[in-house]
DNA sequence: CGTTTCTTTGAATCCGGTCAAGGTCCGTGG
DNA sequence: CCACGGACCTTGACCGGATTCAAAGAAACG
């Protein structure tokens, strides 16, 4: 891990209001970079300052799986019961905020709060695997674009959404090929549901149209 | 619910090491019964006493994925952040510890133990969830099927496994067909990888080539 | 502006799904 | 005790959606 290290006077005087507040430390990765790997046992918790993240399992033949994407303000890496089985990714140049769980025991007034919060997270970020498990076991590739689409213009208010993610990327998280994924698309498009301003950023055309392919 | 609620003080009596001990309550549910349902608000947690459960998620047009299956002693429900996106149903007829999660905190010195074991059971759960995904997202059909029953061997002591449930709940569970599973099940028996007795019943017959197609 | 990487599109292939028939296991009742 | 019926499981033939292989096009980068 070569990512640089912030104090943590200056973390705090970048961010006082972090989810850790006084007991995390702020760290910098490039794109691309591993913050924490697969197999990696870890009492640490994170959370996303600014960039974005995506969780992913390698198999040794090469096939990978995507866990998930994260935004700021978003906590990730709760999975490790004993140890990770995920990786996770810097997915653009990012700043992170790392906290020891163990220390939150030692934290006075603030434990209770923090363990509320690192508890809230676990619950949703098991929701959210849920979800994506019914995706994978259950949905057609044009299903799978779909909702994917579907979850990432919610995220986004006005009504141009840009993908932090390459296709390959969302590919590997709904258990599809690039190609499958690229038709798709551009399926979706000729159907006038969505349109494509480039490959990283389009617009919903046809909310109900998507939403009907989303099969809730 | 039809499900009959047997007295606290009768639980009690029956089973005085239950993970909830005072505040559980015990009830029995039919094969086939439902526990909870998708969609469901609830603060409950639950602990399977006798039997099995399984988790699924119906979609309007009858697709079905299955979350996961439960065994005794084991704790299911904790998903619900604000609702439950799969329902409960009892595999076999069963005994269920049922508990108010919100009653845990006023339950003196036992608390500190139960959120403890309340935590174990969420991080193990999600684990397993990621575990799943990971299946359904990026392994063919015959690695799924092997997978299913390592899994399930690994859970029996002595050389026979009897599988608690259907071939239709192993295809909702793997994201494949019942005609597909069965294929593969004959293929791994005339491939000399397992061996069946009657069709909920089998024995390992080469750990090591089970264990190639599993792929970790 | 050239090179590299990422994305799209097309054609051929294959894995798993669909449809259909037959088999097995069990419980019920004659 | 055996015959019948129904639920579950297996097998076969065929089909179709997603993958694979290949090539062209677009975007990012130095």
């Amino acid at each position: 891990m070569t990512a640089q290290v912030l104090s943590e006077t200056t973390a705090s005087r970048m961010n006082p209001t972090g989810a850790f507040g006084a007991i995390g430390v702020r760290m910098q990765f490039a794109a691309g970079e591993e913050i924490y790997a697969q197999e990696e046992e870890a009492d640490l918790i994170y959370q996303v300052i600014e960039g974005s993240v995506r969780t992913s399992r390698l198999l040794s033949d090469g096939r990978r799986q995507i866990g998930d994407f994260y935004y700021p303000e978003e906590l990730f890496g709760m999975e490790a019961g004993d140890e990770h089985r995920f990786s996770a990714e810097a997915l653009s140049d990012c700043t992170i905020l790392v906290a020891k769980r163990s220390a939150v025991r030692h934290c006075g007034d603030e434990r209770e709060r923090l363990e509320k919060v690192i508890w809230a997270a676990t619950t949703h970020e098991l929701a959210r695997t849920q979800e994506h498990l019914f995706m994978l076991g259950r949905k057609s590739a044009c299903e799978k674009v779909a909702s994917f689409l579907m979850l990432a213009a919610e995220r986004v208010r006005g009504d141009l959404t840009t993908l932090v993610m390459s296709r390959q990327d969302m590919a590997d998280y709904l258990g599809l090929t690039i190609e499958t994924v690229s038709r798709m698309l551009s399926q979706l498009q000729s159907g006038g549901i969505v349109e494509f301003v480039g490959c990283r950023s389009f617009r919903v055309i046809q909310p109900s149209g998507l939403a009907r392919l989303v099969t809730a």
